[in-house]
DNA sequence: CTGAAAGCGCTAACAT
DNA sequence: ATGTTAGCGCTTTCAG
């Protein structure tokens, strides 16, 4: 079925290194035998095969993309911005969704391997080892966590940073019982998320108290659980900030589940910004974050080591933003 | 760096054709071979490489997906489902977004192509032609929406039955002015939805008004326009059914905008479910439809074309639900 | 500038 | 059951 190398060089007259060079455009070709090669490969409809230019050019013009699970709008995004980047330079994306579960993440990492991927950008599960990044023999960038121990490519938020401006945007409107909501501190996001909250409270003056941390799973059915069981903690706080978009939805459910009036009976900051935020009543105030950044970021950095950049290891950090909505009532 | 047969065989002291059949678990090779191979692999650390192997196997195990924009939560969800089943196959996944945009998505399809893909997925921009589905020289199923002409597989939703009951529904609860929101009708499920609602508009007695129906593109923006121009017509409808959840999100924009209360002001029932529309106030009265679902249909039915089957192309149709909220207000 | 020849890593016949 | 021999479609020396 498919039109070969081999085929346009015998229909343009030519041998088959001669309409190989011209098809791609390497080495020399005079005007003429361009010309015929091109009109040859016109006439037949020459498309050219990747994979077998791959067997000896070691090049797939493919990325490999692993995230937790493409459903997740934060995941979209980025894999949006990534794949606009790589388009445009000729790339195209694997994608395998890892679930957050390191086992599935290192059968989609050796799925990706065997496809002989030219690069990876990878979200990292919770759980995933120094061992499980490296030797993957082609260049490897992290997308919004890092995995502890291992010293390569990263592009992140400022996680910490945010976290503690949202902390601060509570106590500044006078709220001293701020609760959080987060997913395993075994995402470095969500580590430097928790940090930046306790250093937020104490930058506010006040004390950090572990009854107020809730921390769970990464599903929306976990954020609802957390969040749930932070609302009937004794001492219920008047103010939370949650660490990622499903924790700032179950932390809506779980309040309307409760009874709890947003801003009235509880005052909510949310970390990174969705399509929804706007059109809830009330619009929520968010910490957002550039998720398409991230993903476009991360896209030039693994372009730039496959093309042979070496220097050592990036950790580039994008700012967050808080944006003020109606979440956290008005200041008085 | 990458470990080949030739190196396990060697290691295990079999022949290259015994050690690949082994590795393969193809064609037959001694228990003891077997064994040896195996653990020479394990200790050598060997991984095929696919891309050589589907050079002579002409099989990547790779399918190409062609959808809108990734970051559609309806496209994020049926690539979810879709992957799920290909993954649990063997099969991965090559991404590529077309942005409802006929030329782009023509490239995509050649780039996928020039990958050797074994099949295709795809969700056809408006616009697409018949010519431009045929001649893949692979199999292809068309998730959402059919190229008109184009004889091939389909996998789609019971648009024209969703929509009629939508529409029933609000003139059951009364209203008689019932506009419509909806992208291009050269989108078959568009096209559909909009047939839909006329069909529904006379089974309830009602006569469609062509200033009731109000076409645009295919963003978050689009359907914006599209409805506050529908809310500005001289008779106003009492109600609205938007025909895909950017038109309902872009109708909530404008509603809000034109300082019209849902359902007070207005009746809406939307097309398609997402996350959001239940913690929206009021939650949202829409027509459901099972997304991931139509992902997985689309992946096992590819799967079956993939494996051979060639019975004349199958047009499948899941069916679409209403799920009553509070959008449209209580029955008297 | 062009052609002949070798070979990427693997599988598929065909012998044995 | 195993080994030998040919390629898959392309790029890449190396001569000319």
């Amino acid at each position: 079925m498919s039109v070969t190398v081999r085929d346009v060089a015998q229909a343009a007259g030519v041998s088959q290194a001669t309409a190989a060079r011209a098809l791609g455009g390497y080495g020399y070709a005079s005007r003429e035998a361009r010309d015929r090669v091109a009109e040859a490969a016109g006439r037949l409809g020459y498309t050219p095969n990747v994979v077998a230019r791959a067997l000896v050019s070691r090049a797939t013009v493919t990325v490999g993309l692993v995230v937790g699970d493409i459903e997740n709008p934060f995941f979209a995004r980025a894999a949006r911005g990534l794949s606009d980047v790589l388009d445009a330079a000729g790339y195209t994306v694997l994608l395998a969704n890892a679930d957050e579960d390191p086992q599935r993440e290192r059968q989609a990492l050796r799925a990706l391997r065997a496809r002989q991927v030219d690069g990876l950008v990878i979200v990292p599960a919770p759980g995933t080892r120094r061992a499980d990044m490296e030797g993957a023999g082609v260049p490897v960038v992290q997308l919004d966590r890092a995995v502890r121990g291992f010293a390569g490519d990263a592009v992140m938020v400022e996680n910490a940073a945010g976290a503690a401006t949202a902390v601060r945007h509570l106590a500044g409107l006078g709220h001293t019982c701020i609760g959080i909501v987060s997913d395993s501190p075994e995402i470095s996001s969500s580590r430097e998320r928790i940090a930046g909250y306790r250093r937020g409270l104490r930058e506010a003056g006040l004390e950090p108290d572990e009854r107020l941390v809730s921390l769970g799973g990464s599903t929306l059915e976990d954020g609802y659980a957390a969040a749930a069981a932070l609302l009937t903690v004794p001492e219920r706080p008047s103010a939370v900030f949650t660490a990622n978009n499903f924790m700032t939805h179950g932390m809506l459910l779980a309040a309307r589940d409760a009874g709890l009036r947003i801003p009235h009976d509880l005052a909510l900051v949310g970390f990174d910004d969705l399509d929804w935020t706007e059109i809830v009543d009330p619009p929520l105030t968010v910490v957002s974050q550039p998720v398409g950044e991230l993903g476009r970021t991360a896209g030039e950095l693994l372009l730039r080591r496959i093309g042979g950049d070496d220097a050592p290891p990036r950790r580039l950090r994008l700012p967050a933003q808080l944006i003020v909505r109606g979440s956290c009532g008005a200041r008085p």
